[in-house]
DNA sequence: GCGCGATGTGACCAATGGGTCATATTCTGA
DNA sequence: TCAGAATATGACCCATTGGTCACATCGCGC
């Protein structure tokens, strides 16, 4: 629109990079990174097999990790953009997080590709047999974990929450919401369009924050 | 030792099943479903490849739901059992639930190929494209949450924990198990035996009974 | 329009691995 | 000891698929 930054030829390449990894992205999270076959990831982005290597000389692999890329700086994005608008200390602490994780849920509802890519290939290759690809996945899962990390401790050193492994706490927490996607949103039937982010939202901070036991208790 | 229920062929023959199992498990798991191959499986069970088919005529596929059916009998009659020997509502609920995780996390632990076949397939297939699969994989994790579900539901009808759906509930324990298990014993760089069931059971008890609210609030 | 570099293409190649089967070996009962 | 059943085996088959490359096509500058 205002300063052209790319040539028409920059912005074509980027566009149809793009058509790639958002037809690799479904095939792969339909049918996993095995069973996915480079033919129809060309298919759906409408090339021949060889252009896929114009842009992704790695091939498969690193068609891959790109998406993980995008998978994760998305995620951590999300995190980073939504505690830094929030004034920490100003607003009720429950809330704050409590909302957070209904952000969280929406954004994979909104982008199930994206978190059926977590589920069916991040976590098999996290404990797979190619440290490489194990570390390259457990960095990008500490990113998360760190992002949430810092708005947990901070509410710690305000002595709103307990004073656990902020660390720790962030890692639980992403499997929790991970956890209620797996539940809300099982059978890719296709008519599980059911899952309520509020409502596991409320469902998770009631029991992560005020705990299963009765307050009578 | 007492009665022979069993010919000497039969004991045998079961024998041959059970290597063939056990050394599929350690294959799959390692090196996950599709990246492993009958060869290796055959030749960890010190057969020949032919000789899977004698046993599995399905071939991998039969042998890897015989390996779920295990897996799962495995972990739903660990909870069956611990709960049928608590005297529910004679001890107090939080630390029963408090053992059980701990009971579960051992259990992992000592079997981490159980662990690892469900993280890397069972999630997998669960959200897969065939049918069929996906819908026994979700029938046993039904199971599951079933059997754990039932004491849940009991500690709740006394008033002990917060009156939530039951079934939902127990997902969210399950889910947080395996996600302590997924942080703990991260890396199969070889070294991670140093996760804690104790402290482990701790620290999810903590968040999930308490709450991560300080109790001043 | 012309020429040349950039890009697209799909037939092709080679490796892989699940599954089969003819043959060899072992076991059982008489 | 022997016949026949049960079992073990691995060479073989062939469908699949990631990756390659010679060639076709396109588009831009002149």
């Amino acid at each position: 629109m205002e300063v052209q930054t790319l040539t028409r030829r920059d912005r074509e390449r980027l566009a149809r990079s793009r058509a790639i990894l958002d037809a690799a992205l479904d095939t792969f999270a339909e049918k996993g990174y095995e069973g996915a076959t480079l033919d129809e990831v060309a298919e759906r982005a409408e090339f021949g097999k060889g252009t896929l290597y114009n842009y992704f000389p790695g091939g498969k692999e690193e068609i891959l990790f790109a998406l993980f890329d995008e998978v994760y700086d998305g995620v951590v994005r999300l995190t980073d953009n939504y505690f830094s608008d929030q004034l920490l200390g100003e607003n009720a602490t429950r809330e704050v997080f409590r909302a957070y994780i209904s952000r969280m849920i929406s954004h994979f509802i909104d982008r199930l590709p994206n978190f059926l890519l977590l589920i069916k290939e991040a976590h098999r290759m996290v404990f797979g047999d190619q440290t490489e690809s194990a570390d390259y996945l457990f960095t990008q899962r500490e990113r998360v974990a760190e992002a949430l990390a810092r708005p947990l401790q901070s509410a710690m050193d305000r002595g709103e929450i307990k004073p656990l492994d902020a660390h720790t706490v962030a890692h639980l927490v992403m499997g929790n919401i991970h956890g209620y996607l797996m539940f809300a949103c099982p059978r890719n039937g296709g008519k599980s369009a059911s899952a309520d982010p509020e409502q596991g939202a409320d469902f998770i901070t009631t029991i992560l924050f005020d705990g299963l036991l009765t307050d009578a208790q």
